[in-house]
RNA sequence: UGGGGCGUGGCCAAGCGGUUAAGGCACCGGGUUUUGAUCCCGGCAUUCGUAGGUUCGAAUCCUACCGCCCCAGCCA
């Protein structure tokens, strides 16, 4: 696995940096608090900080909360947590809504330098003069209307005396651009929303194009990095900075330049905020956390480390195209650590009873297992050989594919760190399922192999009376497409196998005891996670990916 | 001819006029192995969207063409 002395790939930005040296970097990571974090925000969260420790700047949080219809605490609160858990650390909190009173008085120093006006269009009215992409769009009539009305109205919006719609308050750019967002983008609302920060304060609230730059301008960053569809609004970005700069109010303001990157696409998921709240809202998923989110709160829950999040993060590298990742990626990054990391277990996911005819049924052998087979220093732990076990119901074939390795009528099997056994007998009920096996063992096969012969397969299993039943959740990708946007409905394209429970899984009882949120690989089943439903008696584990299989 | 961007192997991605065109993932062999895991070793682009051009020399420069993405919220 790659460890974070690991020096960050080369990329377009990067390179950039590099030619400005001497400078000062300071980025800003600027998530609006309307939902939780995913991959993609990890992506710039990796970007944004991991630039400016390189180049011995800083990074601010700062929330975008300018829309008070979908903002609240819990988003922010979660984002918060989110990007400390991702192990970065932010130089100053901030919110857009901390520059409102800035903000206003920014706009009103435009308008009474002719830069900006209040508009009495309907919205639809004004979609009309926009024009379209290959045609101008039309001057408003209220567009010279004088400073002076247009600054009384606007302190008249503030005050609360106008309904929504009524005004708005608009940039006096070029109804002519090819470029649609300089024809005279809107720059306030009214909006008689409650904020979650503000409270009811203010009945108009400032829109993106216009807080941005100057959010950023404000706190002096000066790599201002975001995703590329916002490059069309780089001219509007640098020309509302330059027009307040140059209006003479009494707000200090550096020079941010915007750079945009690839967004990141990841396969056989969405990583769009909007769909992300509907798979939420509509109870596709148990929530945010619901560990087949791409969300970072429910990587964690699945099982995820900081560590593998930022690690996937530098392999997938950052550029100007946009990337459509394979899931590969993220499982190869989580099991590479967790193969380093993980302590090994046995758990039987389907159980299936094996009575070793062979020992007394009060045979109670304790055997020393490692934790792990490549590293010593990680200890053992001890589990006993027992006369009733339990295998997994895959193991067993009465009529065997070809290549099957494992435990076959008359064929001999090694238990995992324990010996080898033969199948002498299969005892079935009435509809003809086998449910137990007889079995001897031979004595001289612990730690040894046997005399004469080579056993082909060893699988795993757990002392039958001594196991912890367990629910054990298998969790695999949440679309059966791996572009769900492209079908007609992204909902149509939801994995119905994106969730399987084992609801009679038995685990060694070792696993009795386990702290929420270890990890452990299941010997020849994958990685799991020890999730925060569990009891005292009952472990509820999660698989966060299964092991590499070169054989099914 | 609205404007803006992007095209290097299946997926990412270095490369910035002279390299045998990095690396990772995936895949395909072979070896080790009491996890069909790990680990190890080997293979995997005579070619950089296409066609021309400049040059002793081009993925890198120029021209044309083709393909894909973004933009007409009082969302961010």
């Amino acid at each position: 696995m790659a460890s974070e002395s690991d020096p960050a790939p080369s990329n377009f930005i990067r390179s950039m940096i590099e030619k400005q040296t001497p400078v000062n970097v300071a980025t800003r990571f600027p998530p609006e608090p309307n939902g939780y974090l995913h991959l993609g925000h990890a992506k710039s969260i990796c970007l944004n900080f991991g630039i400016a420790r390189d180049f011995d700047g800083w990074t601010n949080l700062r929330f975008d909360d300018t829309n008070p219809d979908k903002e609240s605490e819990e988003f922010m609160n979660a984002i918060k947590r989110d990007v400390e858990w991702l192990g970065f650390k932010w130089k100053s909190l901030c919110y857009a809504s901390d520059y409102f009173d800035d903000l206003y008085s920014c706009a009103v120093a435009l308008i009474k330098n002719g830069d900006a006006y209040v508009d009495s269009l309907s919205a639809e009215e004004i979609r009309e003069y926009r024009g379209t992409l290959k045609e101008p769009g039309q001057e408003s009539p209220y567009r010279n209307r004088s400073a002076e009305q247009s600054l009384e109205l606007l302190e008249e919006m503030k005050a609360g005396k106008h309904n929504e719609g009524d005004h708005i308050v608009r940039l006096k750019i070029d109804m002519a651009s090819s470029n649609m967002n300089m024809r005279d983008p809107a720059i306030y609302r009214i909006k008689k929303t409650h904020h979650y920060r503000t409270g009811d304060k203010w009945s108009i609230y400032p829109l993106y194009d216009y807080t941005h730059c100057l959010s950023d301008a404000i706190e002096g960053i000066t790599h201002s990095l975001c995703t590329l569809e916002f490059e069309d609004h780089r001219p509007l970005y640098e020309w509302v900075i330059e027009k307040v700069k140059s209006s003479a109010v009494a707000v200090e303001l550096g020079s941010p330049v915007q750079t945009e990157f690839g967004p990141l696409n990841l396969e056989y998921t969405v990583l769009s905020k909007r769909k992300l709240i509907e798979l939420v809202q509509k109870e596709v998923v148990t929530g945010w956390d619901d560990p087949r989110m791409p969300t970072i709160s429910g990587l964690r829950r699945r099982g995820f480390t900081p560590d593998s999040i930022r690690e996937f993060c530098r392999r997938i590298g950052v550029t100007k195209s946009s990337a459509v990742i394979e899931m590969g990626v993220l499982e190869t990054v989580i099991r590479e650590e967790l193969n380093e990391s993980a302590e090994r277990r046995m758990a039987v996911l389907e159980p299936l009873k094996v009575v070793i005819t062979s020992v007394a049924e009060d045979h109670n052998e304790i055997l020393t297992l490692a934790n792990h087979p490549n590293k010593p220093e990680l200890g053992s732990r001890q589990l006993a050989f027992t006369r009733e076990v339990y295998i997994e119901q895959s193991d067993f074939e009465e009529v065997p594919p070809p290549k099957f390795k494992r435990l076959v009528p008359g064929g001999e099997v090694r238990l995992r760190s324990s010996y080898v056994i033969r199948c002498d007998e299969i005892i079935k009920d009435e509809n003809g399922r086998v449910t137990e096996i007889h079995c001897t063992h031979d004595p001289d096969t612990l730690g040894k192999k046997p005399e004469g012969r080579k056993v082909k397969g060893v699988i795993h299993w757990v002392p039958a009376k001594q196991s912890v039943p367990s629910l054990i959740r298998i969790y695999d990708r949440l679309f059966n497409k791996p572009d769900p946007l492209a079908e007609e409905n992204y909902l149509d394209a939801i994995n119905p196998e994106s969730l399987v429970v084992m609801e009679h899984a038995q685990l060694e009882p070792a696993l009795a005891t386990a702290p929420v949120g270890t990890r452990y690989q299941f010997e020849r089943q994958g990685y799991f996670a020890i999730d925060a439903d569990s009891t005292p008696s009952h472990p509820v584990c999660n698989r966060i990916v299964g092991l590499r299989d070169t054989w099914s």
